[in-house]
DNA sequence: TGAGGAATGTAAGGATCCTGACATGAGGAG
DNA sequence: CTCCTCATGTCAGGATCCTTACATTCCTCA
């Protein structure tokens, strides 16, 4: 039996949680959700782009991704067109406010990345990043 | 600005939710949530622990880990002692069912942490594990 | 002895995420 | 053209997780 120290599906839940509350924290001075967060950088991202495509790029389901779309749109910082663009597809886009909170709850993660990574030299960095992604690669 | 690929932060997002969706599929066929499975995990690593002690190894509050433990009560697998051991502490155990439900899972789960690393060397997945820690302590 | 702090349990309410199911629109195979 | 498949949107229901709040028990300290 592993450790559970060298358990890597429980370290990454671990990192994930540490992190995700970190920022939750912080964004918290901004009235943003981590979840709202995503979906306003997927947007940026990706202007236009169906909720469907939002949720791909967030890791959640399109019926998990209009929970939050809703909380975006109260809140005015995101908004869904009434005519779709083709097909189905009705374009989602940020709007002036949700640019600015962006900026901001961006600069708050950055803050709080920077201080996960703080001890880590720069090549460290880039071979966590390649390690990760041949993870996502071969769970895909 | 970085790019996506090389931030950290959705890196570890997108593996944890992979691995995640990857362990909800194969447990599916025993019955089992993965959140339910973090619990009888954490109940095998320390038997009679009070509840509040199975929410700090599974990185979840108190409050979110009766919702799971209530689960876990209906169908058997844990059990929640009626008088505490010591101050309000209520000890929890694995039912003999939790046991072998565990055993079971256990298997599962590492089938897909094995498929998740399939592709690299030992050397690297102690790297990696150690990145990951160092990561976890940054933010702590 | 009594006040306060720390840990635990509990409850209520809301946010996020899931599966399952169904309807609609686009495009290809026959 | 019609049937089929696929992608999208939507609804319903439930599971998990959170914050906030309060009660209880133990321990420390004045």
């Amino acid at each position: 039996m592993s450790q559970l120290d060298e358990r890597i599906g429980y370290l990454v839940k671990q990192v994930q949680q540490a992190f995700r509350r970190a920022c939750e924290e912080q964004l918290r001075s901004v009235g943003l959700s981590m979840s709202q967060y995503a979906v306003l950088r997927a947007l940026a991202d990706a202007p236009g782009a169906p909720a469907a495509e939002l949720a791909r790029r967030t890791f959640v389901t399109r019926q998990s991704l209009r929970d939050v779309l809703t909380g975006l749109k109260e809140a005015g910082l995101a908004s869904v067109a009434a005519q779709p663009s083709a097909g189905r597809a009705l374009p989602v886009t940020l709007t002036d406010s949700g640019r600015l909170m962006l900026d901001q709850a961006e600069r708050i993660v950055m803050e709080v990345e920077s201080r996960m990574l703080i001890t880590l030299p720069p090549g460290d960095v880039r071979q966590l990043a390649t390690l990760l992604t041949t993870c996502a690669e071969n769970l895909a």
